[in-house]
DNA sequence: CGCAGTTTTGATTCATCTCAATTTGTGTGG
DNA sequence: CCACACAAATTGAGATGAATCAAAACTGCG
């Protein structure tokens, strides 16, 4: 990335992740805004790193001053307790910002690690907040992102404290399935890119359990299930199971 | 505080509770504000409302046009699923906010009742905004405090998820006795607000094993718990619980 | 004072965890 | 490219913590 003395310009490599012509816009931050703030946020976000599998965007207790975007790949958030326990918080995928958390303290919470080889936009958030004091509908949309994510958060909540083993892997698998249709992925068929201990983490259960609900839907003809690999047969019957409450 | 004609000006009944004069500014929206910021709040947050025992703040799917500041009492919110499964998603105490989840859809997805007779501070929060881009110190200011909701979100999943019963108990009451501490009130001695069922609901228990874990917490001379009556005799046995990992 | 709602306590059942063994998949270096 | 070692996933058997069902005791409100 070749750069000019007093405007930094974008070059053509990097022209093609820029804000306005990332195929993630209507997902990511600039969702909903003008063309005119979209330029603004082109300027704003200029850096991108790329992670290998197993590398961490942050640990927690780092230093916070800038949310990330995923471009490419797929990250997990972990949340580790002062007495070693250790809980997956999210899956985060293109498009969805990490690193709400560190706000309230000015230094993260969690760690956010890369589930594979994967690429971040990298938004300094004073100069984010900057922007977005200037013009609303970013403001505006930046609140909405947050909310977003309490709401998403309480929904997990729902999900921990009533659910049992075979509605949480239903509701995980459709949540999926919504997510990478939203990135114009199929609905049905995809690869997992975490194990199954780390889903079983996330969603409160042992990974013996997980296992055997795969098992279990993919004997009931609900999913068919190959390792990572995904196929879901039945979505109907699947939010059956996440519905009945009993 | 006095204010020119053109200035609605608050009665001397409402100037007791301005943010500038409210005994809870250091712990709600106002705090680490400077004066000049406050008085702005003063101008914003003109609206109160006395709220009976079981009334609601607001129901899920109501038009989000403001935050409420809890002023005195207490109030529990309360996802409610489309089927019909229900669950506590936070308790709120004086000082706190409510309703940071209608931003993202403009529509509160959640219910806010009153488990006693109390008052909220009405924040409309178009408002909030215009203020926030004007001061950058409140508009960072309401990040934090919609960041730090999603901390807090996220130790109760890491609750909901790996602690066992006694570990959710011992966890709930440390923090409701943290924040009672904050408040000015006693840290060992209090009244709880809800029932039951309703910690149960929460902390992800039935409401029998909530009572079986006090009553076994009382035995072990933990705690001396009479109803509603709470009375916290043994902290650091407490804290030793939620951080044993097993 | 009586009644409804809340809480406590007991007996039993059930879902998930734990422990253990096996299979499958993956990455590395000879 | 294959063999080996290691990580991940599956499956089974048994243990266990919390749920469920049920009954009794307590509280507070009208």
């Amino acid at each position: 990335m070749t750069r000019l003395s007093v405007v930094p310009k974008l070059d053509p490599e990097s022209m093609k992740t820029a804000c306005s012509k990332c195929n993630l816009r209507e997902l990511c931050l600039p969702s909903g805004l003008s063309g005119d703030e979209i330029d603004q946020l082109d300027n704003l976000i200029r850096v991108r790193r790329i992670y290998r599998k197993g590398e961490h965007a942050y640990h927690a207790g780092d230093l916070f001053d800038s949310l990330f975007a995923v471009r490419t790949g797929f990250f997990k958030s972990n949340l580790l307790n002062e007495d070693g326990r250790d809980q997956v918080t999210g899956f985060h995928m293109a498009g969805e910002l990490m690193g709400l958390d560190g706000i309230s303290t000015d230094h993260h919470t969690c760690d956010a690690v890369a589930l594979e080889d994967s690429e971040l936009c990298v938004i300094p958030f004073a100069r984010l907040e900057e922007l977005s004091r200037e013009a609303p509908s970013l403001q505006r949309h930046l609140h909405k992102i947050m909310s977003r994510e309490i709401v998403s958060d309480q929904s997990v909540m729902m999900l921990l404290g009533s659910m049992r083993a075979e509605e949480r892997l239903a509701a995980f698998l459709l949540n999926l399935s919504q997510r990478m249709t939203a990135r114009g992925y199929s609905p049905s068929e995809f690869n997992l890119r975490m194990t199954r201990e780390e889903i079983g983490s996330y969603l409160g259960l042992k990974l013996e359990t997980v296992s055997r609900v795969f098992s279990r839907f993919q004997s009931d003809e609900l999913i068919t299930v190959q390792q990572k690999h995904i196929r879901i047969r039945d979505i109907p019957k699947l939010r059956a199971i996440v519905g009945q409450h009993c």
